[in-house]
RNA sequence: CGGGGUAUGGCGCAGCGUGGUAGCGCGUCCGCUUUGGGAGCGGAAGGCCCCCGGUUCGAAUCCGGGUACCCCGACCA
């Protein structure tokens, strides 16, 4: 394949996008890969098309080679099915809703569980049916609160997805594996670092659950990795290293004492330290249970009030929060709450007016540290004083755990008990055992070996095509433009003719034609009247992984040739050359 | 949805304070010169100055009300 850059339909611009601020958003648009057309809605060029669908490529293969088949599902999608499985409404403003002239509703997939059980269901109706896997790969549209980024968080994107049905948890796992292992190819294939993670499930419902994450400094999602060993989870899933319950036995009573003036933690610990000193050490933060109210909204409107208990030196992470609460939102506890609930003493609250038992009735999840005969200074419930020696376990019992209180650098690894530090990452694929949520609320059943009907069990798979094109970018760019993997570059060679003489136009253009034979992909920058300096920039600003100059070194009989990441350049023969290129882009 | 910023040819921006013929650079087109690091000179095309309303003889500019976009926080491939 020969691009020409004379008729290519391609507009470089010289200077950056003024709404564009992430590298990937910049680059693309100012290398002509991409133009927006809406908000958060992209159109892509020949080039920027091409790089596309080499991603597409790769994740296809990898999808055929371990034995997924390819369907396509319209993205125009009828209400019924996603009324069952309640996401018609789960889904809330994030979907793209529409009406037919009769007033029929439809949506634009978010995604396609529904239908693919459905499809299933439709045609197997046995155990020796299964294993399956198919996927399609296909535009997905959601209507973001903020789309931002460019291609990298759009409301329409490409997304590859595959849903794998078994009959039991083992095969499930065989499924699921097939798939983490395509995944992991995938992204070497196409030139990312990826870190696997541990991940929650959300919206989709299900167990297992991993996600790969492209390490970028512009990434929207926080992970955590250990630093001693391969442990790795997003930040929402992180299960914190609890101790084990201790014994109370010679704990001393609980009592409670006058804290004037103490309603937050900071006030509290100077108190403490002045009227209550210890010898051995002083008060910390960490010595005080933090009681935080917040109010969860579950999807059919109903709320909630909920007590969050954390170590007092710790916040309550909001993420970390939403996602254990899934699908209801957190709200924060308002004045009017506190009204609602006199027993509750703003900046005093205590576990006596909370849990099952309270005075308030209001359920009271802790963090995992705050395990069986931990000793805690809480409020006492009324203002101005605090209860110190209160044991868990002893002294009150919640209602149960939550993980939920800020990870910090430095916490310790729930694996071995090395220190964990955070990094930023673009969630590029996701991997989770669903289960039987869609198979069950839209009836998919197989028979089994012994006649009997048995519900399958499912995987889902989802890896970002499109966004892969932007993730790819964000991590491999210099300050000149862009530098392209060579597994998804739109060619392999830019070849630039500097010069208005005819024979460098005639030597570049026959060996264009002899690496087309090689089947070394080219785009031939042959525009007449274009100043070399024009001709270098743009081809270090679109980012092929080689640029063979044919110019003034043609008189001693030789190309240079350079690599775009390295730098690095070198005289060829002209003679030799598509045989020396051929040996680089096909080694 | 909360906070901040911006809307003026394809792209980047000035002009708005103190109303009076809409400008600059890049890009595009024509001509001549130039050709290894975003060339020079001369000519040209291309604008509901975000929208609606108001003030005024006259509004890009002043007033009122909208809308959109970008960035930072709550959601996800």
């Amino acid at each position: 394949m020969i691009w020409r850059m004379s008729t290519l339909f391609l507009r470089t611009l010289r200077d950056d996008p003024a709404d564009a601020e992430v590298p990937s958003h910049r680059l693309l648009v100012r290398a002509g890969y991409v133009r927006r057309a809406a908000p958060g809605i992209y159109s892509w060029l020949p080039l920027g098309y091409e790089v596309y669908r080499n991603v597409e490529r790769v994740v296809r293969e990898e999808m055929h080679a371990i034995g997924a088949q390819e369907v396509h599902f319209p993205a125009l999608l009828p209400r019924e099915p996603y009324e069952v499985t309640g996401r018609w409404t789960e889904y809330g403003d994030t979907l793209f809703r529409l009406e037919d002239r009769k007033g029929a509703d439809y949506l634009l997939g978010p995604t396609h569980e529904e239908m693919f059980t459905l499809l299933v269901k439709d045609l197997y109706s046995s155990y020796k049916d299964l294993p399956l896997s198919i996927f399609q790969v296909q535009t997905k549209y959601r209507d973001e609160a903020r789309p931002r980024a460019g291609i990298l968080r759009g409301r329409e994107f490409v997304m590859k997805d595959s849903y794998s049905f078994d009959v039991d948890d083992a095969g499930l796992q065989r499924s699921y594996d097939a798939h983490r292992g395509a995944y992991v190819r995938t992204c070497e294939r196409l030139g990312m670092p990826y870190v696997v993670v541990a991940a929650m499930s959300g919206a989709m419902g299900g167990s297992a659950s991993e996600e790969f994450l492209v390490p970028a400094v512009h990434g929207e999602d926080t992970y955590v990795r250990c630093t001693a060993c391969d442990y790795a989870a997003n930040v929402e899933a992180v299960r914190v290293a609890a101790p084990g319950p201790l014994p109370w036995d010679d704990a001393p009573a609980a009592h409670a004492e006058q804290t004037p003036g103490t309603p937050t933690i900071e006030t509290l610990v100077d108190h403490l330290n002045a009227a209550f000193g210890r010898e051995d050490r002083s008060w910390t933060a960490a010595d005080t249970l933090k009681n935080v109210l917040v109010t969860l909204v579950r999807p059919d409107g109903t709320r909630e009030p909920l007590a969050v208990g954390v170590p007092g030196d710790r916040d309550v992470d909001e993420k970390r929060l939403a996602a254990q609460v899934e699908p209801a939102v957190v709200e924060p506890f308002t004045e009017a709450d506190f009204a609602a609930h006199p027993t509750l003493t703003k900046g005093y609250i205590g576990p006596g007016a909370l849990g099952e038992k309270g005075t308030s009735g209001i359920r009271y999840v802790v963090d995992p540290r705050v395990v069986g005969g931990t000793r805690w200074v809480t409020g006492a419930g009324v203002d101005g004083s605090h209860v110190l020696d209160l044991v868990a376990g002893r002294d009150f019992t919640p209602d149960g755990t939550i993980e939920a209180a800020g990870i910090r650098d430095g916490d310790p690894c729930p694996v071995c008990g090395g220190a964990l530090e955070s990094a930023r990452g673009i969630e590029m694929g996701h991997v989770f055992q669903l289960g039987r949520k869609y198979s069950e609320a839209l009836g998919l059943q197989v028979l089994d070996e012994s006649g009997r009907l048995v519900t399958p069990t499912m995987g889902s798979y989802g890896f970002g095509v499109s966004r892969a094109v932007a993730a790819i970018v964000e991590n491999s760019h210099d300050d000149l433009g862009i530098v392209w993997p060579r597994s998804v570059a739109p060619a392999d060679v830019h070849l630039v003719a500097t010069g208005k003489d005819v024979a460098v136009f005639e030597a570049a253009a026959a060996l264009a034609a002899e690496c087309e034979a090689a089947g070394i992909g080219v785009l031939y920058d042959d525009r007449p009247k274009v100043s070399p300096g024009v001709k270098f920039k743009d081809a270090e600003l679109l980012g092929m992984p080689t640029i063979v100059t044919v110019g003034r070194g043609l008189v001693d009989g030789v190309v240079e040739v350079r690599d775009r990441a390295t730098g690095v350049r070198e005289d060829v023969p002209l003679a030799d050359a598509a045989a020396h290129l051929a040996a680089l882009c096909h080694p």
